[in-house]
DNA sequence: TGGATCACG
DNA sequence: ACGTACGTGATCCAG
C-alpha cells in the first residue's frame, strides 16, 4: 500500500535548531539543524516506511497573506543567521538521501501541503504531514495524519480525527476556528483579547465555530467575555482567516515523481563526512547494505537473557568498558524495589533479572571493581540504589545522563528515551509507554521488561561515543568530568547518609499549630459571618470581595487575587485579614513541614533521604525532592523552629552550617571587574550598607535603616537583571522612584552597568550565555521581536551568569570538602547543600578542626579578584546552627 | 492536571 | 505601549 510523506521542511528545521546545542564543524559551518533534520528523516523512513516522500518550503517574501493584514508574523523573530546558513546544507542533504523538494514563490510551505494533502484526500491515498506546527492539525482527515514533533525533533506524536477527538473534543477543521478566537502569538495572529485555549474550547464546544460563537454572542455566559466578543468581531474573523491554511496553491506537481525506493549510501555517506557527523556514517552502512533490497534494514535486535544456569557462560562477556542499566520500580531510589540489570557492549547486549544478579559473584565484583569501566544513566541512581542492596559499584567513567544536561540545560530532567532518540540508534520506549502511567502503571511481563531494559543498555553505548564528540565541541568536558561526575558521587553520599529527624519533635509541634489553627479557624468564620474553606482562593475571594466588599487591587488571570502581599495592602480595611494570613502561614508549616516531612521519614533510619536533582535547572543550581530539604522555613520564627527537628545522626554530634556571604553580588565584582563594587568587597564592608552610601551620597553614619533595605533591594534586583517594575513592586514604590535608584545605581557602578549591555550583546550574538566554568544556557528568545519574551530572555541572559556561576563555585567546593574529610581521616559528614550554604554532622572532637577546615576550603573554591567570604556555626540542631 | 500560593536561595 | 523581577518544589483546589 502507498504512503506518502509531506516534511514541512521550514518548521523542522526550525524546531531542530532551537533543540539542538549549536554545533559546529571543525571548519565553523554550523550544523545543528541539518543534524535534527537528517535524524527526523532517518526515523521517519525506518519507521514509517513511505513509498512516497516530498519536503515543501516556505519561498519569496511576499506570501499571500501579508496583503490582508501587515503584522502577519510579525511577532516571530527573524531567523537568526546560524540557522539560514543551514537551509542550503538540509537542500543538499535532501538530494544525498534522493528525496524531492518542493518550494512555490510567495508561498508558504503550509500551502503547498494543505494542497497536497487535499489531492491525497481525493485519490484516498494514506498521508502522514510531518511539522513542528500545530495549526497543521486542521488538515487530519480519514486518509491523513499529521505527525507532530515533539522535544525538538527527536519524538513524534500521530494524530488521525480521533486524537484530536480526544484531546480537544473537535473535528480537525474546528482547529481553525481555536485558533480564531485564541490567536496564535508565534504568528502575531491576534484572535479575540481574553480568549486562551480553554475560553476557546468552551465556545467551541457549546456553538462550534468562530461564526456560531459570533452570532449567538447574546447567549454567552460571562459579561467581559461578551463585550471582548462584541468589540473585536472583525479580528475573530480575521483571525480565522490567517490560520486558514490554503489548499488551492498553483502546484503542479505530479505525486509520481516524489515516489521512494531508498537512498543510496554513498553521497549520502560523503554527505555526513561533510558534516562531520561520524556518528551517523555507521548508522547508513547497516541500514544500507544494497540499494532497494529488502534486506537493508538493520539487523533485528536481540540480547541475552542470563539466568542461574547460563550465568557462567557469559562471565567473560563483563567487560571495560561497559554500559550499565539498573532497572527500578519507582522513581524513587531509596525505595525502589530493583527487576534487572540490563548491560551492552560493541557486540553483546545482555539482561539479568535482579534476583539471578544479586546471586551472581562475578557481576557483583565485576559492579564494585574500579578498573572495569562502566557507562551510565545517572550513577548517583545507581550507586546509591545499589548502596541500600548493599553492593558497592566503583568505576563509573561516563554518564549520559549528566553529558545530556549539559550539552542543554534547557531539556530538564533529560531521558533515556529522548536521550536515545538524540544519539543513539536504538530506540527506547519510554518508561511511560511500558509501565502505563498514574494507577494503571504496573511492571510488565519479563519479556516486555527485558527488552526494554536491554534497549537502555544498547542506547547507552551507542550514545556514549557522539556525546563525547559533541561535549569536547563545546569545551564542556572538564566540566563534566572534574564537576559534575565527582560531584554526583559526592551527592550520592550525601542522600545515602541522610538525616536524622527528631519525629516526637514533629509531632509536639504539630499538635501546638492544630490547637492555633482550630482557633483561628473559628475566628476567621465568626469575621466572615459563615463556615467556608479558608484554603481556596475561590471560596475566600467570594468572602473579602464580594460579601466584605474589600477592593481588589490585584487579579490574576482565575480571579480577584488573594495573595500574601495583596492581604497585606488590605489588612486596615478588616481585622479578618490578619487572621487569615496567620492561618495561611500556620497551614503551610503544618501541611507541607510538619505533615509533608512526617512522611518522608525512612522508618529503619528515622531519617530522610532527599534526592539532589543534578540535571534539572537551567542555571546549574541542583534542586531536592522528596523531601524538598532546600526550603525549609527560617525567615519567620515561628517555621525556623522546625529546623529544631533536624538532629545529628549520632549522639554527642553537633549540627554544623557554612553559608557564603553575598556570593551572587561577589561573582559580579568579579565578572563586571566594577571597580567601586570590588573595592567594596576588598574592604569588606557591608555590602548594602556601601550601595546605600553611594547611591543616596551620603557617609556610613547616614545610612538610616530605610536607606540600606532599598538598597538591599536594589542589589538583588541587580542579580535578577533589573527592571524599575519589579523593583517598584518590591519595595512599594513608583516606577519613576524604582527608575531613578536604578539610574543612580548604575552611575556608581558603572562597570556593573557596562557588563550587563555587553552580555545582552554577547547572548544576541551567540544564542547562548556561559558561566566562569563554561556551563552553558541557551536563550533562544533573545532575538524575539516579542518585547515580553525578549525581556525575559534578556533578564535571564544578565541573571544566569551569576545564579550559575555561583553554583559552580559551591559544586566545586563540595568535591574539595569531602576530599578533605577522607584525606583527614574525619569522621565529620556532609549532609545538605542548600545553594549557598552546606550543612554537616560533626562528632564534638572534630568541631574545632572543621570550624577552620570548612570556611578554609568553601573561600578558596575558586579564586576570584575578590575574597570570598564565608560564615560558619554549630549547634545541636539544625536551628541551633545560626 | 494547571493555577494559585508560599516555602527557600 | 507592551507587563516583569532570577531559580526551584509541595500542597491545595477546582474542573
Amino acid at each position: 500500500m502507498s504512503h506518502f510523506v509531506l516534511i514541512d521542511g521550514n518548521s523542522v528545521a526550525n524546531r531542530a535548531f532551537y533543540a539542538l546545542p549549536l554545533l559546529s564543524t571543525s571548519a565553523g559551518l554550523h550544523t545543528n539543524a541539518v543534524l535534527g533534520f537528517t535524524t527526523m528523516l532517518l526515523k521517519v523512513l525506518e519507521e514509517m516506511k513511505p513509498t512516497h516522500i516530498m519536503v515543501a518550503f516556505d519561498a519569496g517574501k511576499v506570501v499571500f497573506r501579508h496583503s490582508e493584514y501587515a503584522e502577519y508574523k510579525g511577532g516571530r523573530s527573524k531567523t537568526p543567521p546560524e540557522l539560514s546558513e543551514q537551509f542550503p546544507l538540509i537542500r543538499e542533504l535532501l538530494d544525498a538521501f534522493s528525496i524531492k523538494r518542493f518550494e512555490l514563490e510567495g508561498y508558504e510551505a503550509d500551502d503547498i501541503i494543505g494542497t497536497l494533502t487535499k489531492q491525497a484526500d481525493e485519490q484516498a491515498w494514506k498521508t502522514t504531514v510531518i511539522t513542528g506546527d500545530k495549526d497543521m492539525l486542521q488538515l487530519v482527515s480519514e486518509q491523513v495524519s499529521v505527525a507532530l514533533t515533539r522535544k525538538g525533533v527527536s519524538e513524534i506524536e500521530l494524530y488521525t480525527p480521533k486524537e484530536i477527538h480526544e484531546k480537544y473534543g473537535l473535528k480537525p477543521l474546528q482547529i481553525i476556528d481555536l485558533k480564531g478566537l485564541m490567536g496564535d502569538s508565534s504568528d502575531n495572529i491576534p484572535g479575540v483579547p481574553g480568549v486562551g485555549e480553554k475560553t476557546a474550547l468552551k465556545l467551541l464546544h457549546e456553538y462550534g465555530s468562530v461564526e456560531q460563537v459570533l452570532e449567538n454572542i447574546d447567549k454567552v455566559s460571562g459579561k467581559k467575555l461578551q463585550e471582548n466578543l462584541r468589540e473585536n468581531v472583525d479580528k475573530a474573523n480575521m483571525s480565522k482567516a490567517l490560520a486558514t491554511i490554503l489548499r488551492e496553491a498553483p502546484v503542479e506537481l505530479d505525486v509520481q515523481e516524489t515516489g521512494y525506493e531508498g537512498y543510496d549510501g554513498v553521497p549520502l555517506s560523503e554527505f555526513f563526512k561533510k558534516m562531520e557527523f561520524k556518528s551517523l556514517l555507521s548508522k547508513i552502512k547497516v541500514a544500507q547494505p544494497a540499494a532497494g533490497s529488502e534486506q537493508a534494514d538493520a539487523k533485528p535486535f536481540s540480547f541475552e537473557m542470563i539466568s542461574e544456569e547460563n550465568k557462567a557462560a557469559y562471565e567473560s562477556k563483563l567487560t571495560s568498558p561497559m554500559a550499565l542499566y539498573i532497572e527500578m520500580d519507582g522513581e524513587n531510589y531509596h525505595h525502589a524495589p530493583f527487576l534487572g540489570v540490563g548491560l551492552a557492549a560493541e557486540d553483546t547486549v545482555m539482561f539479568v533479572p535482579w534476583d539471578v544478579a544479586k546471586e551472581w559473584q562475578v557481576l557483583c565484583e565485576w559492579l564494585a571493581d574500579p578498573a572495569k569501566e562502566k557507562w551510565v544513566f545517572d550513577g548517583k541512581r545507581d550507586t546509591v540504589g545499589l548502596a541500600w542492596h548493599d553492593f558497592a559499584i566503583k568505576g563509573i567513567s561516563f554518564d549520559v545522563y549528566l553529558a545530556s544536561y549539559l550539552l542543554n540545560a534547557a531539556e530538564s530532567n533529560p531521558t533515556l528515551d529522548s536521550i536515545a532518540a538524540q544519539y543513539a540508534q536504538t530506540r527506547v520506549l519510554s518508561d511511560e509507554e511500558v509501565y502505563g502511567k498514574g494507577a494503571k502503571r504496573l511492571v510488565p511481563e519479563m519479556d516486555v521488561l527485558s527488552e526494554h531494559v536491554a534497549h537502555k543498555a544498547a542506547a547507552i553505548w551507542q550514545s556514549v561515543p557522539v556525546l563525547r564528540e559533541q561535549l569536547a565541541e563545546n569545551e564542556m568536558e572538564k566540566l563534566l568530568g572534574e564537576l559534575e561526575a565527582p560531584l554526583s558521587m559526592v551527592l550520592a553520599l550525601m542522600e545515602k547518609q541522610g538525616v536524622k529527624v527528631n519525629s516526637e519533635r514533629l509531632v509536639q509541634m504539630g499538635e501546638d499549630l492544630d490547637k492555633k489553627l482550630a482557633a483561628l479557624t473559628d475566628q476567621i468564620y465568626e469575621l466572615a459571618g459563615g463556615a467556608f474553606n479558608i484554603n481556596s482562593p475561590k471560596q475566600l475571594g467570594e468572602i473579602l470581595f464580594d460579601r466584605l466588599s474589600l477592593p481588589v487591587l490585584k487579579k490574576t488571570k482565575t480571579g480577584p487575587s488573594t495573595s500574601a502581599d495583596v492581604l497585606e495592602k488590605l489588612a486596615p480595611y478588616h481585622p479578618i485579614i490578619d487572621a487569615i494570613l496567620t492561618f495561611r502561614q500556620l497551614g503551610k508549616l503544618r501541611s507541607t513541614y510538619i505533615e509533608g516531612l512526617t512522611k518522608e521519614i525512612h522508618t529503619k533510619t528515622s531519617k530522610v533521604h532527599t534526592l539532589y536533582n543534578q540535571a534539572t535547572t537551567a542555571t546549574g543550581r541542583l534542586s531536592s525532592t522528596d523531601p524538598n530539604l532546600q526550603n525549609i522555613p527560617i525567615r519567620m520564627e515561628e517555621g525556623r523552629k522546625i529546623r529544631e527537628a533536624f538532629i545529628p545522626s549520632e549522639d554527642g554530634w553537633y549540627m554544623l552550617a557554612a553559608d557564603y556571604s553575598q556570593i551572587e553580588l561577589r561573582i559580579l565584582a568579579h565578572i563586571s571587574q566594577d571597580e567601586n563594587l570590588i573595592d567594596a568587597f576588598q574592604k569588606g564592608m557591608d555590602i548594602h550598607t556601601r550601595t546605600a552610601m553611594d547611591v543616596f551620597g551620603v557617609s556610613e553614619e547616614e545610612v538610616t535603616s530605610l536607606m540600606r533595605r532599598q538598597a538591599k533591594a536594589v542589589n538583588f534586583g541587580i542579580v535578577y537583571g533589573i527592571s524599575d517594575y519589579g523593583l517598584s513592586q518590591n519595595l512599594n514604590i513608583t516606577r519613576k522612584e524604582a527608575g531613578d535608584f536604578i539610574e543612580r545605581y548604575f552611575d556608581v557602578f558603572s562597570g556593573v552597568k557596562r557588563w550587563m549591555d555587553e552580555i545582552v550583546q554577547q547572548a544576541k550574538a551567540d544564542g547562548h550565555v556561559t558561566t566562569l566554568l563554561n556551563r552553558r544556557r541557551y536563550l533562544p528568545d533573545i532575538r524575539s521581536s516579542n518585547f515580553n519574551l525578549r525581556s525575559f530572555a534578556e533578564r535571564t541572559a544578565m541573571n544566569t551568569p551569576i545564579q550559575g556561576t555561583a553554583a559552580d563555585v559551591i559544586k566545586l567546593a563540595m568535591i574539595r570538602m569531602q576530599e578533605a574529610i577522607e584525606e583527614k581521616g574525619l569522621d565529620s559528614r556532609m549532609l545538605l547543600q542548600v545553594h549557598d550554604e552546606l550543612v554537616f554532622e560533626v562528632p564534638e572532637n572534630e568541631l574545632e578542626v572543621m570550624r577552620q577546615l570548612v570556611p578554609e576550603v568553601m573561600e578558596s573554591a575558586l579564586s576570584l579578584n575578590v575574597p570570598l567570604k564565608v560564615d560558619v556555626s554549630d549547634g545541636r540542631t539544625w536551628y541551633d546552627a545560626k
